[in-house]
DNA sequence: CAGTGGTCTAGACCACAAG
DNA sequence: TTGTGGTCTAGACCACTGC
């Protein structure tokens, strides 16, 4: 059996090929590189095609355009650490801090939906509502208290005990087809729950952040209403910004 | 004298024909719009020109697209809501809540820059930098702390006592042409200064957010360096996150 | 003025979904 | 197989920059 071969599109050789040469002359923050049309002599390729790989370029922020000017080089980033704004999963989070993601379960119980969840996922008040309570570790220490709820459909049967499965993520993409493509939170600081305190030995006056989020999938579905606390001790929060 | 006329392109103007479609049939949620080729037709204009017309769209989440499938009308957006990833002023951020911005001046004070000011700004350490301390508020209500840092430059013979400008970033890019593109944000939940409860009046317990930001030109050179203290009683902090 | 990036056209082939 | 969106080509004119 063949393994796929992913096919990588043009563009993104071409970007390749820019990057390269880019370090190969070794060129200094805003010094200017070929303009277009030598790029697509040089590369063989079309003026869209170099276009494209130079918008990529652009949105990682290697590149900027000025009309008229040029396309120059950027200083070198040290920003190009993706921030909140990128939606990731708690387990793809602890992995990018370099931490070995852990979890410890409270509990999976089925309830009725607040009224702020019957607002937002856009159910019935009769409609049932399973709830996921887990604590978060990263290498061990205590990193994030998780309360994610999500729909009872009639393909859940019955409610699993435990989840051996580490991310949420990937468990509602293989077991109940949910994938969020986006979704909407708020930032709250907060103090933590007596409950939070008594499953996580941590001090009264510990501030966390509350993500407080509902994720939507690509048709713009609500789909999963989660409650995340994160230990700020552990986690720093960025946003990167655009105008 | 005539007003400079803004030039709106022709994919602009497209995207406009397309949303006035989707209005006039009354196209519901998930049902299928006209293809690209139909579209084409229909409006007289090139593949590209649609396709960049349904690609703001899409951004906007007014649409989705699926290949092999067609193109879709998404749910009605109570999500159109901009949050912190989009970078704007705290004097917009104000009046997008509906809200008089207002302005109490601490004072302008000129210094030596902090270690951390001197890593993130990429100063050196006999630099002067001038720091910019106010208190805006929301319809006369104290709203955020606001403490902004810029490079001392050759261009700004003496120090201002007061500016009259309301906005920040207006002040910058008139007077010194400093204009912002983007920015990195640290979201730190923290309870307010002895420095704030003296200004401005507010209980001790009372929980903030403080927004750790460099600000960052075109060319990626950082050019403001702040400290935002956002009162949470008066703003919801809002991130969209996209996979 | 020449050279740059920004926008637009017309046409082609490919990858994917559904009958 | 047909129709959809995804990618790519070749060529054109426009808007802005700097000489």
């Amino acid at each position: 059996m063949k393994i796929k071969e992913k096919s990588v599109s043009l563009s993104q050789k071409v970007k390749e090929k820019i990057t390269e040469y880019i370090m190969n002359e070794n060129l200094q923050p805003d010094s200017v590189i070929p303009s277009e049309a030598v790029l697509t002599e040089m590369l063989g390729v079309s003026r869209y095609t170099v276009r494209e790989a130079l918008a990529l370029l652009e949105q990682d922020k290697i590149l900027y355009k000025i009309q008229g000017k040029g396309t120059f080089v950027n200083k070198v980033p040290t920003h190009i650490e993706s921030g909140l704004e990128k939606l990731e999963s708690i387990t793809e989070i602890i992995e990018s801090y370099g931490y070995e993601p852990g979890t410890i379960w409270i509990g999976i119980e089925e309830n009725l939906p607040t009224k702020d969840m019957v607002d937002k996922m856009g159910l019935e008040e009769d409609d049932k509502v399973v709830t996921f309570t887990r604590i978060r570790t990263a290498n061990g220490k205590v990193a994030v208290y998780c309360v994610d709820t999500i729909k009872r459909t009639d393909t859940m049967e019955k409610i699993p005990q435990i989840i051996e499965e580490e991310s949420m993520f990937n468990y509602l993409k293989e077991k109940h087809g949910i994938e969020p493509e986006y979704a909407i939170a708020e930032i709250i600081p907060t103090l933590p729950t007596a409950e939070m305190i008594k499953h996580m030995k941590i001090k009264e006056n510990q501030l966390f952040l509350l993500l407080h989020q509902v994720h939507y999938d690509k048709e713009g579905s609500p789909q999963i209403y989660s409650m995340d606390y994160f230990n700020t001790d552990v986690f720093k929060f960025i946003v990167n910004r655009i105008r």
